[in-house]
DNA sequence: CTGTTAGCGCGTTCAC
DNA sequence: GTGAACGCGCTAACAG
């Protein structure tokens, strides 16, 4: 045996087969192709020798060029390093393999530079389709794609002036169903911590969503006049910008000091703020939690309960509350409506909100 | 602004360019190279504006199919549930991005099925080459690749008769630093956790590292008959079945018990052993993690030390141990090797051995 | 049922 | 400097 990985041998090509076989290339190709009614079986069993014999595989390039569809479609990620991200993909893997498209995956990195570049570099490669897990940028760095371009599917966030199907998590449903949960577990000083969302529209909804959850709350109580209104904060963490993080962090340590102190005042059984955190996703939750414990020590969860949209595996193990998005499903379905607008449908842009599922753990329980 | 997002129009091709700018397709094809000093400047001007018109870009596929090669290499993932493998990748996109290659991503999912249709997949696309960080099952499933086949580079670990480049963590190294670390702390009753090791080189070589590690402390304690030998044992947990699992840990849980119950007996002062869990990947550190929590509660790191080959985020958060691996240079560095290859480097087939990096949490410090 | 022919979009001689 | 012609590996008419 070598210890020098060798260079690679020239492939056989369709016409290599057709002559080991004896036959022409139109054979092999429908051989390829599974029109095996078109062929008599001695043919066959002497092009599926002659395959065997050289080894041979079609090249998708060749066929690709023409036919003008080589199964490739396009995925662009954002942020690898979110763990929602990731489950996506899986859910994307899966439903490529059962549709016989093949994913080229590009990870834009956070960087907008990246993504307009990947996306070019797509095009180039004719992919017939891409699903987008947007920067959440300007339309025009998406021009090659979507209403003019080749068909694309939106994950997770919209993108302005960009008319295509979109696949997510009910943002809406979610982040009031998580503002109720901390409601009525009697957290009366919600913070909703969340990165810049003006350019991301999942951001936006949920952010939105838990304003308007927090005012219907105080609209309840102020009727039946049984407590006072639980007071809602939205925090901005731009986990690109480590001073940012520093000030509002600063902040939040403010707020959960004073209702510390308030405890303290009114005693055990007084009636201080109950303050919850309410994290707008996991890059976000893990932070917090990070800040949190570097501050407080291991005990942090005593000063401030925690509720996550997105379930990190670390969550079952510090007890953290979390909206669980149903990822793969969200990548999985990404795919069918590409594959669909593929295939020619041409039905106005579809939007598929897929429900979070609340998962109940100790921190948001006391 | 429809909301009906149209079918693709057919896209331009180097005909057309050469057309509008009313000249042959060689000239568009030299000017597409980079070859301007064989242009006129009129000429080149005209084919400038002609492509901005037309909104040309050159097709890949075609342009591989041409001249052989075609830009994409193959990156075949084992578990992209391992945060590992995230990390690597990070390294592999942007080493393909600075080397003009093109990664097609490929999720086997742990199932060795998988990953043979990928790996067929990918020659079928006539990658240039292939980054395998394999499910470490036979050599036969690779067969297309290495030796005879196509380039490829191996990450994390060897494959039983396969020549190729290989770069991944010094196991022997790390597993060594981190008993040593275990040793030094205190700690004299430490159990190897690591899933089924027979197929996998980098499981075999932390495993066989952490013996030898536990051997040789042996017999210096032995000599200077300073105390008694540490005890070393080795846990198998084979993630991929539950009930396998539940009885290794269930053997932990005994030795777990037994140490406390000799803490007890022996008070506070005693000479009773210490127990610490020496992970040998991530997924390992949390499924124990969890395991403990569950059956210990918030307080489980009193009862176990832990210590983990992989530093995830969640390790900063709980404050366990970890030895960090280079990822993102073993992702960049085998990309580097393969670019070598597919260049057409000859050289026998190379190892490349990077260290791992200790991070001492609370974990593992009493 | 089977082989021949003509491109798919591009790069590359090789003449002009 | 420039362009016509050929071929990469394959499929899709079109004949036989």
């Amino acid at each position: 045996m070598s210890t020098t990985p060798q260079a690679t041998p020239r492939r056989a090509t369709i016409t290599d087969v057709a002559r080991e076989a004896g036959t022409g290339k139109t054979s092999i190709s429908r051989y390829l192709n599974g029109e095996m009614s078109v062929l008599s079986p001695e043919l066959r069993a002497r092009i599926e020798a002659a395959i065997a014999r050289l080894d041979y595989q079609p090249n998708q390039m060749a066929r690709g060029l023409k036919r003008g569809r080589n199964r490739l479609i396009g995925m662009l990620l954002a942020d690898l390093t979110n763990p929602y991200t990731v489950e996506v993909l899986q859910g994307v893997e899966a439903a490529c393999h059962a549709l016989g498209l093949m994913p080229l995956i590009c990870h834009a990195a956070n960087e907008v530079e990246m993504e307009r570049r990947y996306l070019q570099l797509l095009t180039t490669y004719r992919v017939e389709g891409v699903i987008v897990n947007a920067l959440g940028v300007r339309e025009e760095t998406l021009r090659p794609v979507g209403g003019g371009g080749i068909p694309a599917v939106l994950v997770d966030r919209l993108v302005d002036g960009l008319v295509a199907d979109m696949v997510g998590l009910d943002n809406r449903a979610a982040a009031e169903l998580g503002t109720r949960h901390l409601l009525d577990n009697g957290f009366d000083d919600i913070w909703f911590v969340v990165q810049p969302f003006e350019q991301v529209s999942s951001r936006q909804l949920r952010e939105a969503a838990f304003r308007e959850a927090m005012r219907a709350h105080a609209g309840r109580a102020g009727t039946r006049g049984e407590k006072a209104a639980a007071r809602g904060h939205t925090l901005v963490l731009n986990l690109a910008d480590a001073g940012e993080v520093e000030r509002s962090l600063a902040e939040l340590d403010r707020a959960i000091d004073a209702a510390a102190h308030a405890r303290e005042a009114a005693g055990a059984t007084g009636k201080a703020a109950r303050v919850a955190l309410f994290a707008a996703n996991a890059p976000v939750a893990l932070r917090l939690a990070l800040h949190l414990k570097a501050r407080y020590g291991a005990d942090w969860q005593a000063r401030a309960a925690l509720l996550s949209i997105d379930d990190p595996d670390w969550a079952e193990l510090t007890g953290v509350t979390t909206i669980r998005q149903p990822t793969y499903e969200i990548g999985y379905r990404a795919v069918e409506f590409l594959h669909e607008r593929i295939e020619g449908v041409q039905t106005t842009a579809r939007d598929c909100l897929l429900p979070g599922e609340l998962i109940v753990r100790a921190s948001t329980l006391r």
